[in-house]
RNA sequence: CGGGGCGUAGCGCAGUUGGCUAGCGCACUCCCUUGGGGUGGGAGAGGCCGCUGGUUCAAGUCCAGUCGCCCCGACCA
């Protein structure tokens, strides 16, 4: 392929509006432009790298006997409210209407769509296990689109589910999924941990994320030593050994116009370790008390979760005042004014003589303690954890954090959506059973940033040798010399008769602007053809990542044997 | 949705106390020059100054509305 041929625009300076590293660096290589708040076009430059990465996929897909399909992007509502999920899924997802008024959605992923397929086909255990993938986009309306084709409100996933008879030949499945994940990671270069995960809308027992690990990452990893991780949506935490002092008895203070736990910290001189916060919730439009302790924070994914809830959130004011008889900030389990459900975080349930609120304005309470003063309805692990806690595995290590980008999610499903829509297959007793699912996705776009976003210089991309668009670029300084544009032509045929991917820059630019358009666009390997090294019969080769003291001086099946080599062929 | 900021050529920006043909750098076309890390010079092409309405002799500039974009804030491949 020639440069001046191929649509490459590349821009000296980024428009001001791209917020990353790797968007910035996407649109000033020419491979995207966007369109409009988080939609993008690819130009051919970047979808060549898209289709790179696309590959890596579907071999792995294919070895873990997956087959490609390809389902519509657009659901009837029908099948959406079959799962319940028309409902559920909320703002996020896309809505629209035909001529007749019938409702579609935009998939944000293809449960649905998928068990549907499979119901329709699938009737016999003979049949199965079977995993169904596609490449497909996917619509989703986030709140806030950014950070370029990381958050897009359109963007191309690989979306995988499988069938099986039983747990148990799921369980056996997804372990060979997370190896086929561990390989796309493995294969595009990543830095990259699995760790447990939050399942979200998509819903089921259990999941993982692939995170690739980046300082710019929006996913926060909490990870011990002992080889435990989890994002810090999910990560579980340990309860705290009772203090097992003497019990001592109720007393109110006056603490006015002290509230929060850190100033009132200070007024008593006690410390916020001592404190049960009581957070008042709204749950699906039902009020509940939420006790943690004073120095912890509550992690709203835990209690969404634990509470099956569609939609949780903060009480107001109001509603506060209403239920505990205090403004803000005076919250007690103790005498609240109206009897809601009281979850107690795991962090409270061993602390004696507490610091709470008193339900009465500038007023506290000491020596607080359950059974005696207040009573919990439950406990559960609901708080966020923190660094330094004890890792809830080898109950040894601490836990430190990391920031990652998570380009896939692998979940076991079990029956949530086999249930719901009726797929089930006859086992040799010609008995009804329904399938357990597992659902396996892969941000395809996302990992193109991801990999930006970890391998990058001043000077641009820096692509790994699989997912580059180009393995090589040929700069010949002057493509107008006939012995540069002969030995140019010759490099080119013996590499793209390998089956390399090779691009010559034959622009009539100086050389300058070719390595700096040549470093932009991060094709790993250059191969320089100059009448000033020609004379002797050589070329130049130098890897992307290398600096311009990793230039070899070669002879051109030196080069071209080097070349060949590094990608096997 | 709340708070803050911005819309002027493909990209980056100036011009905003109202004033005449709306400017600069990069990119683009042509000529000369240069020719191994974004040469130098000359001549060009390219704008409903986001949109709508108003104030005015006169609006990129003032007013109102509206749309779009970005940043900061609680469910995501």
């Amino acid at each position: 392929m020639y440069f001046s041929k191929m649509l490459i625009p590349t821009l000296r300076e980024a428009p001001s509006d791209a917020d990353i590293i790797s968007a910035k660096l996407m649109i000033r290589a020419g491979m995207i432009r966007k369109l409009a708040s988080g939609l993008y076009e690819f130009l051919p430059l970047g979808l060549k790298a898209l289709r790179k990465v696309e590959k890596i996929i579907r071999e792995e897909m294919n070895a873990a006997d997956g087959q490609e399909v390809t389902l519509p992007l657009m659901f009837p509502k029908e099948l959406w409210l079959e799962t319940g999920r028309w409902n559920v899924y909320g703002k996020e997802l896309f809505r629209l209407k035909d001529r007749k008024e019938a409702e579609f959605c935009l998939a944000p992923t293809a449960e649905e769509g998928i068990t549907d397929l499979v119901r329709k086909n699938i009737s016999s255990y003979k049949q199965l296990p079977l995993m169904l993938y596609q490449f497909g986009t996917k619509f989703r309306d986030e709140i806030r689109p950014r950070f370029g084709i990381m958050r897009a409100r359109e963007f191309l996933m690989k979306d995988g589910y499988s069938f099986h008879v039983n747990e148990a030949d799921l369980e056996k499945y997804y372990k060979i999924m997370f190896e086929a994940y561990s390989n796309v990671c493995k294969r595009c270069g990543f830095k990259f941990r699995a760790v447990e995960a939050a399942s979200g809308a998509i819903g089921g027992s259990f999941s993982h994320e692939f995170m690739v690990l980046a300082e710019t990452g929006e996913e926060e990893i909490a990870h011990c030593e002992c080889g435990y991780g989890a994002n810090t949506e999910k990560a579980e935490c340990l309860p705290f050994n009772s203090y097992n002092e003497e019990t001592l008895s109720l007393e109110e203070v006056l603490t006015p116009d002290i509230g929060s736990v850190e100033s009132v910290s200070k007024f008593l001189g006690a410390s916020p370790e001592k404190f049960i916060k009581t957070m008042i919730y709204i749950a699906d439009g039902k009020s509940l008390a939420v006790l943690v302790r004073g120095d912890f924070e509550i992690n709203e994914i835990k209690l969404q979760s634990y509470l099956g809830a569609t939609e949780v959130f903060l009480a107001d004011e109001n509603t506060i005042a209403d239920i505990t008889g205090a403004p803000c900030g005076f919250a007690s389990p103790v005498n609240l004014k109206k009897k809601i459900r009281i979850i107690a975080d795991l962090s409270v349930i061993n602390i004696n003589n507490a610091v709470t609120g008193a339900n009465k304005k500038d007023y506290h309470l000491k020596n607080v303690n359950a059974g005696r003063d207040y009573k919990y309805d439950e406990s559960a692990d609901l708080r966020k954890i923190v660094k330094g806690d004890i890792c809830p595995r080898c109950k040894k290590g601490k836990i430190d954090f990391s920031r990652g980008i998570e380009i896939g999610h692998t979940f076991k499903l079990g029956t949530k959506y086999s249930d719901s829509m009726k797929a089930t297959y006859l086992d040799t007793n010609g008995k009804e059973n329904l399938m357990v699912m597992g659902c396996y996705g892969i941000g395809v776009t996302r990992i193109l940033a991801a990999t930006i976003e970890q391998s990058h210089d001043e000077n641009g991309i820096i692509w790994t040798d699989n997912i580059a668009p180009f393995e090589v670029i040929i700069v010949p300084v002057n493509f107008a010399d006939e012995k540069t544009k002969e030995v140019t032509q010759k490099i080119y045929d013996e590499l793209t008769s390998k089956g390399l991917d090779v691009l010559i820059d034959d622009r009539d630019e100086r050389a300058g602007i070719k390595f700096k358009d040549a470093d932009l666009i991060g094709i790993p390997y250059r191969i320089t053809i100059g009448e000033k090294n020609l004379v002797n019969g050589n070329i130049e080769l130098k890897a992307r990542k290398d600096g311009k003291d990793g230039i070899k001086l070669l002879k051109p099946e030196e080069a071209v044997a080097e070349i060949l080599k590094i990608y096997n062929k």
